[in-house]
DNA sequence: AATTAACTCGATTAGTCCAGTAGGGTTTTA
DNA sequence: TAAAACCCTACTGGACTAATCGAGTTAATT
């Protein structure tokens, strides 16, 4: 998976949203001033995630975006997601699940590609916009303390022969 | 990241190597043809394998390609970031870190990033090409327990109401 | 020595994606 | 009704992808 510009510009934004979640709509104009974007193309990206139901939009004078959700609710995967595509390093979960099962020659090669996306996921689903932005509320997961890696071990283990194995 | 079709070939490619490792030079033809990947363009990939010394060829009459180290010493990493770049969703670890050193406002943000990129590398770095080729070999540090665990779903994902996103 | 198998490598190409711009159209508020 | 703001389609230059072509070099065999 790979986040596009775009993407981190959506990220951005939402980011910003976030932080003056019930504070009213915010308009393109000043997310992008305050964010340094690109006014035109961050149009386009809060119009996607407008059509994906992430955000909403107050038109006329004294018109904006903002959150639909609470920053809690929303998860770096959804938009991730949307703007960039699926989070799997090659093709999508799905396809790499039946390539496993069809392909006897490489199912190793892509169980090792599920891994990969599965340690990705495992982050992106559980971290919400308000875990980043310094925000409220359950749902959110990481703990703000310092340490080098939060995340659990992962230890690829390739059984010969199609074996399964530990998470 | 993002592994490209022409990565994919790559990683096939070197599989087989692995799996005739000792027993002499390999031609690109026989590669292409067991494999079924063009030819002419997997003679640039092993170009490149060759000159990051990973790989070696041998001219003239009864020539081809060979691995120039034990498959176990030959890590999923090196072959992906050779061909694809950097394992990080976004720019590289050594840019993320300078990012989260700098932008305060979004350095949380690219902490996520790079704790993705860190989940990727931890796989990658420790799985060598004996692992998935179900070769011999000793000198990677997975163990060889297997515990039987079905499956570890991610997350139920939550749609809501949204774009279907496959994934 | 000639032949031939095989790698080497620069050039080219069609198609797609990325990042961004342009410019009207529509809706709402004051 | 006029201004503010989102809505939406189209376009573009550049880079990248996935190849292909063809001439050149090297080495083994006859």
């Amino acid at each position: 998976m790979k986040i596009s510009q775009k993407g981190l510009y959506a990220l951005q934004a939402m980011m910003m949203l976030a932080r003056h979640y019930n504070q009213g709509a915010i308009r393109i104009r000043d997310i992008a001033y305050e964010e340094d974007l690109p006014e035109k193309f961050l149009e386009l990206i809060l119009l996607e995630l407008k059509n994906a139901r992430i955000v909403e939009s107050v038109r006329g004078a004294k018109g904006g975006y903002q959150l639909r959700r609470e920053p809690s609710e929303i998860r770096l995967s959804e938009i991730i997601r949307l703007i960039d595509g699926p989070l799997a390093p090659f093709g999508d979960a799905e396809q790499l699940r039946s390539l496993i099962d069809r392909d006897r020659e490489h199912r190793t090669l892509y169980q090792v590609f599920l891994d990969v996306r599965n340690a990705a996921a495992r982050i992106l689903e559980h971290t919400t916009l308000a875990d980043i932005v310094g925000g409220k509320g359950p749902g959110s997961k990481r703990d703000q303390t310092k340490k080098k890696t939060a995340e659990a071990p992962v230890l690829p283990m390739v059984v010969q022969g199609g074996r399964r194995r530990e998470e």
